[in-house]
DNA sequence: GTCTATACCACGATAGAC
DNA sequence: GTCTATCGTGGTATAGAC
């Protein structure tokens, strides 16, 4: 870069510019399908930089997931904090719990311009990434929240036996992660109207609805038969 | 291949010990990450007949996903209407209609040894997939079979607005798609007990049980407010 | 401390002789 | 259907300019 260039330059602007390109082309092409010139290409800087400023493309996955991961569920635990303290003694109702719980992740989608949307895209895709050290970062970087959220869960859902309450979390978690993820998979399949489906009020709507009733479905069958026994 | 090996070899098997080759790379290193080299080692077969029987890499994706969801579907299709055979005139139980759609990747994800866990897996990743003509394909394969369950939902739920039922049929292929996907992410994130991951009959009861209550879930906040205007 | 140019080495895809 | 030579591309490392 000319120096006339470079004196505009903020610092560590070279580090946010990289990212800022990792996250589009991860999205596009897939980790593997990201190549460092191409991406290096893109951010406007040297092929070097990215070994400069995170040591290997390894580094630089990790470095895209935190930017954003570490915040949005600091928020989600805030969120968490902040609803148990106006309720109070009381417990809270499992709709607030789960809409905590997706307002991080739905505030994101709303932001289609910053890159917002493009990362809840690449973060939903992440739980089935070929790559295991991937899978593993996303696990851990989950880890705190997570934890917060069972321990919310089981005080609001005292009845629910542990190990189906874990399974339902999952059927959550799953839900929305797809639902973000997949996103023109749903008209390709189902045939939806594309007007919606990042309306973030409507959504967070139709996922507390059908959560909300999921988490509190009756148990049936040989779950139930095994409560009982 | 040598001449005496050839001899004991049944025609078309080298298609299969490369479809079953792919099948597994695929799941484990991607389908950028997977080469060519290391496919055709793995299947014991040649490098270049790849290219001689499937015509390119991603023709050879295709074939991969069509000779399992092709009849995974026709049976979904078959399992629906044997159910409304049976039914009568009368609709039959949501519950049931859910449980014949599951059947199919159940069935499949207890067949560990013969690759159908593996390919269930991998599946569920597709929806996902960088790459959009994997997702078109996915789409287009599943076409039918959707169609087909659609009008039986319609049928089973005619109280349900349709663009309301289009989501929550989004948000059961979500749920399912990531629940057979993200095996090991669950016990990451969640916690869960691993011997229980592969139980297709628990998780027939407990994916029925969430899915049931999530797609009979009362319409509540702005959907809600919709409906009544 | 930050950035650039360039070199290195491994690997993957492809094509043409057999 | 097979073998092999070739070429492009990948991620990474380094040396030196600012």
């Amino acid at each position: 870069m000319n120096p006339a260039l470079r004196a505009l330059k903020p610092p560590h602007e070279t580090r946010t510019r990289i990212l800022d390109a990792a996250e589009a082309l991860f999205m596009q092409h897939g980790f593997e399908g990201t190549s460092m010139r191409l991406l290096t290409a893109q951010a406007g800087v040297n092929l070097a930089a990215v070994n400069y400023h995170f040591g290997s493309k390894d580094a630089l996955i990790e470095a895209v997931f935190r930017r954003r991961l570490d915040p949005m569920n600091a928020e989600r635990i805030a969120e968490l904090d902040r609803l148990e303290k106006s309720a109070g003694a009381m417990a809270p109702a499992p709709a607030d719990v789960i809409r905590a719980f997706l307002r991080a992740s739905l505030l994101m989608i709303e932001d289609a311009k910053s890159g917002g949307r493009n990362f809840i895209r690449l973060l939903g895709r992440a739980y089935t990434e070929p790559s295991k050290p991937v899978r593993l970062l996303i696990g851990q970087l989950y880890a705190p929240a997570m934890e917060r959220y069972k321990a919310a869960f089981e005080r609001v859902l005292p009845e629910l036996p542990r190990d189906e309450l874990v399974w339902r979390l999952h059927f959550m978690f799953g839900t929305l992660a797809y639902t973000l993820a997949a996103t023109d998979t749903v008209h390709l399949i189902a045939g939806c109207k594309p007007e919606d489906r990042y309306d973030a009020k409507l959504l967070e709507e139709r996922l507390t609805a059908f959560l909300e009733a999921g988490l509190l479905a009756p148990l049936r069958g040989v779950c139930a038969v095994r409560k009982a026994a």
